[in-house]
DNA sequence: ACATCTAATGCAACCGGTTGCAAGATCAAG
DNA sequence: CTTGATCTTGCAACCGGTTGCATTAGATGT
């Protein structure tokens, strides 16, 4: 029913007759403070309940306990294709807000090149996450460059000392085709994303593998590369049509594409799956949905964010560089 | 080349020849620093491209420039259900950003009751942006209580105070059906949301508008009601078909019940949009990638982050309480 | 020439924390 | 009873901005 002139630490520091660094330091717990005093302390603030200032610790501390989620839909709004970085962010907040530290998401214009002195410069973080959709190689070098603490999802350049998330692209792939075979198929096509990705080029290691293993060999003509993007996948669907007229099956690079080649296929009086069997990859939350919902592999999402954030912290902490591949499995619904 | 001492306003002070708080003043534009003066030390800061300092200008201004936008999904993962927020974010991200103002996102436990502290009192944000998922009546009356400044997107209760930004849902609903009556349909059935919510409350307001000016009665058999899952809309429209077989069309009050409503009348070996029509409602991402595309109501999402950060910030430094409606438009695509 | 006013600038305190260093207290050893 | 080591605590400076008030200089009025 009082006030509550309890704000700062000198408040508490009146209420427990010491002085603001004795306060400060119980708080932060240092080793300096007898546990008695420290816990006393404690119980003031936790009575009043005291919330630090963030600005003024930040201020001192010189660093902002921040990290910004970079997003390059600044012009466009966001769309279907960034879905999977939206649906990663639950993991990465969640990450981060275990470790103490809060979630900015800022949306940079992809040619400008200095969006990243805006926020370290200013202090309003420390470091970024970045995404497949905003990891242009350029954009990279100029990061490393001007030594930004960064992390991304997906496979970094060899030797770009970078930390790094990704799916295990090359067992995705596998696994895709392996269920393919198994299921029976026997012209089983691969539409990818853009060929020279080293994502796409992993995946297609993998449907290679499977297709070995399983002493079939690899056909050319049942080969074909999209964008990521739905009428790509719709494109790319129609090519291999014509040039496998007898294709039985078709592991897709991505939700998105693979829901469009579905369409291309009925649009060519085939049915999905009795005709051809379809799987497609993220998991993405729409793969449900769709019609019929889509067999695909799964990256662990809500994991793979925690991972970012967790290891972009331990970067920022300690400076070691982590590049980890989180598993993949394949979910069954009906299109395969 | 050489190292950048220029990171404070003193540093550009002593390059300019004057005290800190005539930097302070020209870069703020102040009225009382002169023209020449001001232009002189804005060229030196521009010159060596110097970013303020964000953390000491918030701990001086005593405000953030920050505000949250508050998600509730942080023990599920993000899903689809949320993707109506994930859509909006873009919009509100900009609109933050032209104000100068950057975005947290929060993850907070609806069970927690004063999240909203944990942000204010420690200076992390300003102010705070509620989604529908997140605007539990009891959150609402707490956040008014405490006097945190937020707003909300969709329908406010009357006496709330509080600022808002909802879609024109009278009109969403009477354009869906006046649709439908225009393509010839003639039983024309109502899939909503939660019965006691305002938003549906309307939405089924300008359907019975709609089905009257064209001289149609209203069929109760032709309502039933889902809380906006998927599941839901399979349920309800089991139900639908079962009271009333002889349907022709159904307006559905999200896409994503819409959804599962087609998958539920296909299984009832009826064809969409042939045998029935279906429209729904938001126009997320995925309605276009839906089987058959989703025809829908559209709400200028981009639109409504605007407003929601505009409105907000507006609030936040001049006290003005805006409820603002956006306008709403049918999407025509192949599923009515 | 002198008092007065105004416009431009500087001084110094303040925002709320952190931290190096000095100082007081306690205690065992010499 | 000193002396030095060990623990606790406080003082005061600092982080990088903002702002009330004093100050200075030039312009105006009589």
């Amino acid at each position: 029913m009082s006030k509550k002139p309890v704000q700062t630490i000198a408040d508490i520091a009146r209420l427990a007759n010491v002085s603001k660094s004795t306060v400060s330091r119980a708080l932060n717990d240092s080793p300096l403070i007898g546990d008695e005093t420290k816990e006393r302390i404690r119980a003031i603030a936790r009575e009043h309940n005291f919330r630090i200032n963030a600005p003024a610790r930040r201020l001192s501390l010189k660093q902002s306990r921040t990290i910004a989620f970079v997003t390059h839909a600044y012009h466009k709004d966001f769309s279907v294709a960034d879905l999977f970085g939206l649906e990663i962010l639950g993991g990465i907040s969640k990450g981060l807000y275990t470790k103490g530290y809060d979630m900015l998401v800022v949306h940079v214009d992809p040619r400008d090149t200095d969006w990243a002195h805006q926020y370290l410069d200013s202090g309003r973080a420390d470091g970024f996450i970045l995404m497949t959709s905003t990891r242009k190689q350029s954009h990279i070098k100029t990061l490393v460059e001007m030594g930004a603490p960064f992390i991304i999802w997906g496979i970094p350049q060899p030797d770009c000392g970078c930390c790094s998330v990704s799916g295990d692209n090359f067992n995705g792939g596998k696994l895709a085709t392996e269920y393919l075979i198994r299921s029976g198929r026997q012209r089983i096509a691969f539409l990818g994303g853009p060929a020279y990705e080293l994502e796409v080029k992993l995946r297609y290691s993998g449907y290679e593998a499977a297709l070995r293993e399983a002493g079939k060999s690899i056909d050319p003509k049942l080969l074909a590369y999209g964008n990521f993007s739905d009428t790509s996948g719709a494109e790319a669907m129609e090519r291999l049509l014509r040039q496998a007229p007898d294709l039985d099956a078709v592991f897709v690079n991505s939700d998105l594409m693979a829901i469009s080649a579905m369409d291309m296929i009925r649009e060519n009086d085939r049915r999905v799956p009795e005709d051809i069997a379809v799987v497609g990859y993220d998991d993405l939350s729409i793969a449900e949905h769709s019609y019929p919902p889509l067999t695909t592999i799964r990256q662990n999402v809500p994991l793979a964010g925690k991972l970012l954030a967790q290891n972009l912290i331990q970067y920022l902490e300690t400076g070691v560089v982590t590049n980890v591949t989180i598993p993949v499995e394949l979910i069954k619904r009906k299109s395969a």
